[in-house]
RNA sequence: GGGUCGUUAGCUCAGUCGGUAGAGCAGUAGCCUUUUAAGCUAUUGGCCGCAGGUUCGAUUCCUGCACGACCCA
């Protein structure tokens, strides 16, 4: 707190003389007994005259946003958590103390008033003050009250800030958490049950990812934080717990981009006696069910520039020959692995030589079919090869009963019919075991205990996993995922002060 | 990881073809009892991101670094 600029010198300047007159600058005994948004919703319809007769008198708290004073009298707006209300502070309504801490407030600090409503000559429902009262000094300045706070990289720091003056910020993230609310309601009202299953792994596995290492001093081991609840999720199907769902973060050791934050948070649901088909139907119920509790026109969603149509049935595109009717594929290149790397490669693409075809198809898929896939589809008939836990076509054994739901060029959603076969998902983890050892570090781990698992038992099952961020940027038209989470992660910057 | 752009007052932004920097808001002092980005008058405030180089002289040109935005991988 040593080298403070002047503004911040001067309103700690502020607070010492409030001290030294016996007014209390963090004051916790003031009980507000108003919300400025119930205020505006009760009163703002009442003509000026009866407003007065009716004498209606509250206590309201909240941060000053605006201070407007000339000479014996002036207006404030106080903002609590569910709007703003402004306040008339007249020489000759308060006390002669009241009216000279009113004269020393600076805009940010958080005061309590207590007066009666009124209507001024605009027909703004005003608190008209009897008594104010210091609750919070705030020492440092707000940022402009017209422009607010642009800088992004201060805005994604200092959230506080940002939610102080950018309205929009706590918008989207109430819509964040009504469509949380919603996804959970209609999971629910499908007999789901809502589980936590552990986010430190002894093992990686579930997903195809490097993962965060950790350390547990006790035991001594190092633990993985998970890069996703699956395979925990399906031992709870083998248990009985036949319909499950976790709404929790994944974190995954990758880079930062527009979509991808290092702990992100998905909803992963799995349901017995059920194949992937039902999965696209259910899918689609949930994003109405979304739409319709949060007033969105499904047929037109603003996201990024573009009008997305979520009328239903969404499409449905098989992953071969989307390579071909979207991406511009011919028979060959999807079938001759030297073309097809050839062609990734002139894409800028990082292949290696020692791939898979069906891994270098995938990366041409990410180019050149993605993009394009604007209004939902469901990509389906991925090849086995890229969808280690996913069960087996039994009318094509090198394909897999597993989609993937794009939006707008996003990825959405995951899901397929689970391979529950023990011996087939045994030698799947000793596939994924080789490729760790050729140094693929995003390869999963043998998990003994989880073919134990399939060996008592895991009925034929469906399961699914939901990108809850991108489906907070679809709804509220934000196309970077750091506007969607509170707090993205940044990196240090140097010289950070103590 | 690569490329492009950015970093100037608390905030939002100008600007300097290389000669110690401006505006608006905020702040301060004064006037003002119904304002709405209140108004009027005056005024304080800057390691021009950090380090190095070129130069008589660098905030400006060059290099490196840090952080960020966007694009690509």
């Amino acid at each position: 707190m040593e080298d403070r600029n002047k503004l911040i010198q001067r309103r700690i300047e502020k607070l010492k003389e409030f001290k030294s007159k016996g007014i209390e600058p963090y004051n916790n005994a003031f009980l507000p007994d108003s919300l400025a948004e119930d205020l505006h919703k009760g009163y703002d319809e009442t003509d000026s005259e009866e407003l007065i007769n009716k004498d209606i008198c509250v206590a309201v708290a909240g941060r000053v946003m605006a201070y407007r004073s000339f000479g014996k009298a002036g207006f404030m707006k106080l903002k609590d958590f569910s709007g703003q209300i402004q306040v008339y502070a007249e020489k000759n309504s308060l006390s002669e103390e009241d009216f000279k801490l009113y004269k020393k407030i600076d805009i940010g600090d958080i005061i309590g008033v207590e007066g009666c409503l009124f209507k001024t000559k605009t027909k703004e429902l005003t608190i008209k003050a009897k008594k104010i009262v210091l609750l919070t000094k705030s020492i440092r300045p707000l940022p402009e009250k017209w422009h607010g706070l642009q800088d992004k990289e201060l805005r994604y720091r200092q959230r506080y800030v940002d939610l102080i003056v950018n309205n929009e910020v706590k918008e989207t993230m109430i819509k964040r958490a009504q469509i949380i609310n919603a996804i959970r309601d209609f999971m629910v009202q499908n007999r789901f049950i809502e589980v936590e299953t552990p986010m430190m792994h002894k093992l990686v596995g579930g997903a195809t990812a490097k993962p965060f290492i950790t350390h547990h001093n006790a035991l001594d081991i190092d633990l993985y934080l998970r890069i996703a609840p699956e395979l925990y999720l399906k031992r709870l199907v083998v248990g009985g717990m036949e319909r499950v769902f976790e709404i929790n973060r994944n974190f995954r050791n990758e880079g930062m981009d527009l979509k991808h934050n290092p702990e992100f948070t998905m909803m992963e649901f799995y349901i017995a006696y059920r194949r992937y088909t039902f999965l696209l139907d259910f899918t689609e119920e949930l994003f109405e069910y979304i739409f319709k509790r949060l007033g969105i026109d499904e047929k037109k969603v603003e996201f990024n520039n573009q009008t997305i149509d979520f009328s239903r049935p969404w499409k449905r595109l098989d992953f071969f020959d989307g390579l071909k009717s979207v991406g511009g594929l011919d028979e060959e290149t999807i079938k001759n692995k030297e073309k097809a790397y050839n062609l990734a490669v002139e894409l800028g693409k990082s292949v290696k030589k020692d791939m898979s075809l069906e891994k270098i198809l995938a990366e041409l898929f990410d180019a050149l079919v993605e993009p394009k896939l604007i209004n939902p589809t469901f990509v389906v008939g991925y090849p086995v090869a890229i969808s280690p836990l996913a069960r087996r076509s039994s009318e094509n054994p090198d394909i897999t009963e597993r989609f993937e739901l794009f939006v707008s060029g996003m990825e959405m959603a995951n899901g397929f019919s689970e391979l529950n076969d023990p011996f087939d998902q045994k030698e799947r983890f000793l596939k994924q075991l080789e490729e760790r050892k050729k140094g693929d570090d995003e390869a999963s781990m043998y998990d003994a205990d989880y073919i134990r698992a399939l060996e008592y038992g895991l009925p034929p099952t469906a399961g699914e996993g939901i990108g809850i961020d991108r489906l907070v940027m679809l709804m509220t038209n934000h196309d970077s995922i750091r506007d969607v989470i509170l707090f993205p992660l940044m990196k240090d910057k140097e010289n950070e002060e103590i």
